[in-house]
DNA sequence: GGATAGATTTTCT
DNA sequence: GAAAATCTATCCG
């Protein structure tokens, strides 16, 4: 498992290519679930569409705390999204988790998400992950557990299994012009089919 | 296969 | 009252 030196050891850019390969992992009543990290998105401080960029509010409290603490807010009305808050405390970044390859409890991801759809459907394994919304709501992941330390059981970060990986970077998904659109704050892991956006 | 509209609620102005 | 770090169903080719 991943420990506190870890998240404090890099800088938010860094620390997003260093999580990729890693493996996120919830255990719950139901069972636990895993996968492998590969796509990420950096949120810096000085950044237009950081939750962070205009002032500290109630919201983004917990960006401002240490590193390695769990950030999960609301989107458009229905879906979250997990990050992991990055920097030294006092300084208001994250790493947003975009995508994750499944590991284990691939049952039980496919039950949540199906639970989650409008109509009975059948979820490819590819497909529940592949994106923000999609890995929160297949890992059970709540927004209660906003400020949770990632540094201990139920929810934590296991170390990278097979050394380094490929990375490719990209402009940031969902960024509007005039928002830090051009930024390439976006690392994902090349030819990985759970990746939201190839 | 790709494009598009609609769902739905918290947060801040 | 508007905007938001999205996803799915449904249309069309």
């Amino acid at each position: 498992m991943l420990q506190k030196d870890f998240y404090a050891r890099f800088d938010t850019r860094s620390l997003a290519r260093e999580l990729l390969g890693c493996v996120l992992v919830h255990e719950t009543p139901e069972g636990t679930t895993s996968g492998i990290i590969v796509e990420t998105e950096a949120y810096l401080c000085d950044d237009p569409a950081c939750h962070a960029f205009n002032r500290r509010t109630t919201r983004t409290e917990v960006m401002y705390g240490e590193p390695g603490l769990a950030y999960v807010y609301q989107i458009y009305g229905m879906y979250f999204c997990f990050n992991v808050v990055s920097a030294p405390a006092g300084t208001g970044e994250a790493v947003l988790i975009r995508a994750l390859e499944p590991l284990e409890g691939i049952a039980l991801m496919r039950e949540r998400r199906s639970a989650g759809a409008n109509t009975a459907r059948t979820f490819k394994t590819k497909e529940l992950c592949n994106g923000p919304g999609k890995l929160v709501q297949a890992m059970g992941i709540h927004k209660s557990q906003t400020f949770h330390d990632l540094v201990k059981p139920p929810l934590y970060i296991n170390e990278k299994v097979s050394g380094e990986v490929e990375v490719v970077v990209s402009k940031r998904i969902g960024i509007a012009e005039g928002k830090g659109h051009e930024l390439l704050y976006r690392y994902f892991i090349k030819g990985n089919v759970n990746v939201s956006r190839p």
